[in-house]
DNA sequence: AGCTAATGTGTATCAGATACACAATAATTT
DNA sequence: AAATTATTGTGTATCTGATACACATTAGCT
């Protein structure tokens, strides 16, 4: 949709391309400055920030939906996507929500209309490398940001709620899902990755028993290169070792939190 | 839907009462002679059992229409229930297995027709006591039968994946949900309450530690009353403290599983 | 060269989980 | 009525994993 052309294409016909009723939104987490951010957009055309979603195509997946979606507006592929939970509250979108095609389309539109009938939204969350993404506007699209969990903007619709949940469901899974993996880049410290968990679960971990636990686990693998990172002792890079890693999680690892 | 000519209305004009391309199957989960059970029914139309499920009313919570659908099936209410995954392959289900409308209604069908239409299923799982539940035949269903969990029939469209991701989740959830107060009746033995948590863990547990670590949770009363059930000594009964159980949970009460 | 702030590492202790044994008893059998 | 059988009620010793905790090391700064 880069432009209003393709815009209005979508509103007016995207029913017979997309399957009606349904959308995915995404809550896309990523983790910088010590802080676990949330990546949202701001509309040409509301006022409030919205995560970023779309519509299903016709004969196409769940999940590949999702990705493709996640895909047009950030440009990774292969990013780690769970579905979490379907948000169907009859009242979620109003009609009120949706002035906003009148705008773009500067006609009415039919009570009847596919966007404006009532549509559950099926919630996906992503963990990405914070510095990997980089957003693709388009025509509807003013602008994006990373926000931090507690701190966030008003957003559309039910999406603060669609993010709470996200958020809780990540935390939940945070014993059994490689959080560490997708959210930090290929090579990070000790540190980072403490702090990670630090802030996933709102609370300080001992140094010295965070890192025997992690180490423990036998997924990582020490580099022999240090991060040079202020006056004072320099922390070693580690990284995963996919293929432990993977067996780890089949086998039901438990980070112990 | 308890005579043939609200069947057809259903299958005619239901597209009017409730919203099209998506549906709701709920995977009641029973537990009854050491096994967990799961309820099926069996289709006048079709040669599968299939999951209970139903579509959504056009301004009705998700939460709701599930309630409702399986309050109309089971005769029971307030049931515990909870969302676990939304399923929507494409091909979920197949033309071929909507067949059955065309031999209710003795017509073709036309091809756009609400119900042949891609549907995705908000899946549902509930866990009931195995003896409140009184299946309620309408004119869709021949009967209505439990099922062991390790030994079930062929089901329609992709039931089978439902159920076992149902199962999943139940497993994953055992720690903090509330297995044992919605599937067990309000008294109870403590060798019934173990049975229970073997059969979804799959492994025996030790009755000393168990019971040690049940009664440890503080959320179980003792009864006078003893439950005569053999050659042997008699087990007391046992019931949860409603109030000290919600607590517990809203604390976040780990079972330690 | 000395200072500062963070990292690398090991041990002692505690709590919770596990392993385990014997006395009590309800119904049945002798 | 006594003995038998199968199951329940209960307590302790041990082990394992989690937690608490301290000192030596070092990179960059002054």
């Amino acid at each position: 949709m880069n432009t209003e052309k393709e815009l209005l294409d979508y509103i007016r016909n995207g029913g017979e391309r997309f399957l009606p009723h349904v959308s995915i939104d995404c809550a896309v987490f990523g983790f910088h400055d010590n802080e676990l951010k949330i990546l949202l957009l701001k509309s040409k055309f509301l006022e409030d920030w919205a995560l970023p979603g779309g519509h299903i195509l016709r004969s196409e997946p769940l999940d590949v939906a999702a990705q493709r979606i996640l895909n047009e507006r950030t440009g990774l592929n292969d990013i780690f996507l769970k579905q979490f939970q379907s948000f169907g509250d009859p009242n979620r979108v109003s009609a009120d929500n949706m002035n906003y095609l009148k705008e773009v389309l500067k006609v009415p539109l039919a009570t009847d209309h596919w966007l404006l009938d009532r549509t559950i939204s099926i919630g996906y969350y992503a963990l990405v490398e914070f510095s990997r993404v980089n957003p693709i506007l388009d025509y509807f699209t003013a602008r994006y940001q990373w926000w931090d969990v507690h701190d966030l903007p008003s957003l559309v619709f039910d999406h603060a709620l669609m993010v709470e949940k996200a958020l809780q469901t990540v935390r939940l899974q945070l014993n059994y899902q490689p959080v560490g993996y997708n959210l930090l880049p290929e090579k990070f410290t000790m540190p980072e990755l403490q702090k990670l968990y630090e802030t996933m679960l709102e609370k300080p971990l001992d140094r010295r028993n965070f890192q025997k636990r992690m180490l423990g686990l036998g997924i990582l693998e020490r580099l022999e290169e240090r991060k040079k990172v202020g006056p004072h002792k320099s922390p070693y890079y580690y990284r995963f070792n996919r293929k432990k890693y993977q067996e780890a999680l089949s086998a039901g690892l438990s980070f112990g939190f």
